[in-house]
RNA sequence: GGGCCCGUAGCUCAGAUGGAUAGAGCAGGGGAUUUCUAAUCCCCAGGUCGGAGGUUCGAGUCCUCCCGGGCCCGCCA
């Protein structure tokens, strides 16, 4: 719709003027008595053709009311506002009945490819409600993209290289040898737990797993016994790590354990959100294919970097940081922000055309120097997209739940999920921009009733698809089999009309949303779009009113669920036949 | 000390690129309903948009300063 506006108005402008306008706004007004649709664009050439605001606005709304067939076209205070006609709706809506969930699609795409990496949680421990959240919103991203037409690669990148790793390693094998009170044998393991250590429950969990697979072997040493005997144990999932391990200390065969079980969890996690990767990325992978230096290589050989206190600095500064950043630190191992470059040069060498990446809010601070490191090795400022998602606080009994049992600290998206469900996650998830702080309040999303967003949206659904199954009982007859879209001028009432325009509409917000890379405005759209519905619901009877009237309505509530549809499709929530 | 985000109704929050009398949900008050699901709907009340300046025809939105809250600022990962 906002499409049909735009040209009309810039046809308008072109005949009255013979100019070219520049870029203005169409959009929703604040208040319905402004119309549909209304536009700033007289304020903009005011100046240009030494003419009132008002005036101008007054000749555009005349030339389009008799030229556009849009409908009403009216001149306010300067704004020239559009009230669509019935015939343009029923027109538009009868498009949708056509058309379905293609109604809405439009390719702004036009197979681009895009990259977006999400989640990319460190292997060492579960997911938590943060990771949730960004995980909802990266997948939510990807497929408003998708749906408008950009070829899109989730990705999730594995920091399985590093000290991180290495300390799940230590971390298993202390609370493994706990479970045999061994633990008092290996002094070394037991100081660096104590001070380093990853001391959630979960960790137990995955000692108990290695006991099961090995016995006692570790404890004695036996590190090549215990090597076969856990690539011949039957987990239940693939390994990958392990088989390809070349260490032989006990800490070592324990990270690469670790990384196993760790990775199968958090996929089995995300899996269950209905969140799948395209791509697995595996840091370690960066180094072996000598990635990381290849890169230092090319910095060098541009001047980029030099050695200052033993240690390699890349000059960050000079393109827009704060300061210089170590690559390679004075002991010769690597900073994670050299294989972080290293990763972000080889998507730009995998050939995506733009790169969209989620980081937790604490990471805020590293996008200067990534964006810096980025420009020095020529690629376009544009090219890569950060967005930050804040943290999630879990409000029970309106106090907040600060503890997890399984992680020993942050509450995990597990437990979560567990007790109120993936829809509520997703739906709650996508209620506040991405980088606001979040209170997800337990206790709201498990009533069943209008304070339950989440709920308030499904039911919708849920009604008008009883009514159709009403409807196929009282008729024996298919109401999806029926051909409706002529029966639409039944339709005569304001509260009709309404949601008709309501359905879509949808699509431009929809199309905003993708643009903007706001995806918690969907969640916004269809309370909207529900509240209307209940409304209309509520004081019209769809079955037994006159057949003609009748199968308006159901036309009607037809277009409706399309909406519905396709707006929980695209945050990934269900949408129920029946609740 | 520096940086980022936030401050809008009692509460939780929408208000992208400056536009019309600043919106919604919840809570509060009042009402509806022989139903295709009452898991719903309607009405009322509620605001110095943290404060002060500035830019502009026009500022919740942009700029400066101040106040309050959160997060970050390693040769950590």
């Amino acid at each position: 719709m906002k499409e049909r506006v735009e040209k009309s108005v810039i046809e308008s402008i072109k005949e009255l003027y013979s100019l070219e306008p520049p870029p203005f706004k169409v959009e929703k007004p604040r208040e319905e008595k402004y119309g549909d649709l209304s536009t700033n664009v007289a304020f903009l050439i005011a100046k240009k053709l030494h003419k009132k605001p008002q005036d101008i606005a007054m000749e555009l709304a005349e030339h389009m009311s008799s030229s556009s067939g849009l409908g009403k076209v009216e001149a306010v205070g300067g704004f020239v506002n559009v009230k669509f006609s019935e015939e343009l709706i029923r027109e538009e809506f009868r498009k949708l009945l056509a058309e379905g969930e293609k109604y809405y699609r439009e390719n702004l795409g036009r197979g681009k490819r895009v990259q977006i990496e999400f989640v990319s949680a460190n292997p060492t421990g579960p997911l938590h409600l943060g990771h949730g959240r960004g995980a909802v919103v990266g997948d939510t991203l990807a497929r408003l993209l998708e749906f408008f037409g950009f070829d899109v690669t989730r990705e999730y990148y594995i920091n399985d290289a590093g000290r991180q790793v290495y300390l799940l390693g230590v971390s298993i094998f202390y609370r493994y040898l706990q479970l045999f009170g061994r633990e008092k044998e290996r002094p070394d393991i037991e100081e660096l737990f104590e001070k380093e250590g990853y001391k959630g429950e979960y960790v137990v969990e995955l000692a108990k797993l290695l006991r099961e697979a090995v016995g006692e072997l570790l404890t004695e040493g036996k590190v090549g016994e215990a090597k076969e005997r856990m690539l011949s144990y039957s987990y239940g999932f693939p390994l990958n790590y392990l088989p390809k391990l070349k260490g032989d200390s006990e800490v070592e065969l324990c990270s690469a354990f670790g990384l196993d079980v760790m990775m199968d969890e958090i996929k089995r996690d995300l899996s269950d959100m209905g969140i799948e990767f395209d791509v697995w990325k595996s840091e370690r992978s960066l180094y072996e294919r000598g990635l990381v230096d290849k890169l230092i290589e090319e910095l060098r050989r541009k001047g980029l970097v030099y050695e200052k206190e033993g240690a390699l600095w890349l000059k960050t500064s000079e393109f827009g940081d704060d300061k210089d950043r170590v690559l390679i630190k004075s002991d010769g191992s690597y900073t994670y922000f050299a294989s972080d470059i290293a990763y972000h040069w080889e998507k730009f060498q995998r050939g995506f055309e733009k790169v969209i990446d989620l980081w937790g809010a604490d990471h805020h601070g590293y996008i200067p120097r990534v964006k810096a490191s980025l420009k020095m090795l020529g690629i376009p400022e544009d090219w890569l997209e950060v967005y930050l998602v804040q943290m999630v606080r879990l409000i029970k009994e309106g106090r907040e739940v600060k503890m997890s049992k399984r992680s020993g600290e942050l509450v995990t998206l597990r437990e979560l999920m567990d007790e109120v469900g993936p829809d509520a996650i997703r739906f709650v998830f996508l209620t506040k921009r991405s980088d606001t702080p979040l209170d997800f309040d337990v206790d709201r999303v498990k009533e069943k009733s209008s304070e339950n967003p989440v709920f308030y949206v499904q039911y919708a659904h849920a009604r008008i698809s009883g009514v159709f199954r009403e409807f196929r009982e009282r008729f024996s007859e298919d109401p999806e089999k029926l051909k409706l879209t002529d029966k639409l001028d039944q339709l005569r009432e304001e509260a009709e009309i309404k949601l008709m325009k309501k359905a879509i509409m949808m699509k431009d917000e929809l199309v905003d949303v993708a643009l903007r890379r706001d995806p918690h405005l969907i969640t916004y759209a269809l309370m909207d779009l529900s509240a209307t519905f209940h409304n209309y619901y509520n004081h019209y009877r769809i079955i037994g009113v006159e057949e003609g009237k009748m199968l308006g309505r159901l036309a009607l509530l037809m277009g409706v669920r399309n909406a519905l549809r396709v707006g929980l499709k695209l945050i990934g929530v269900r949408a129920p036949e029946k609740m």
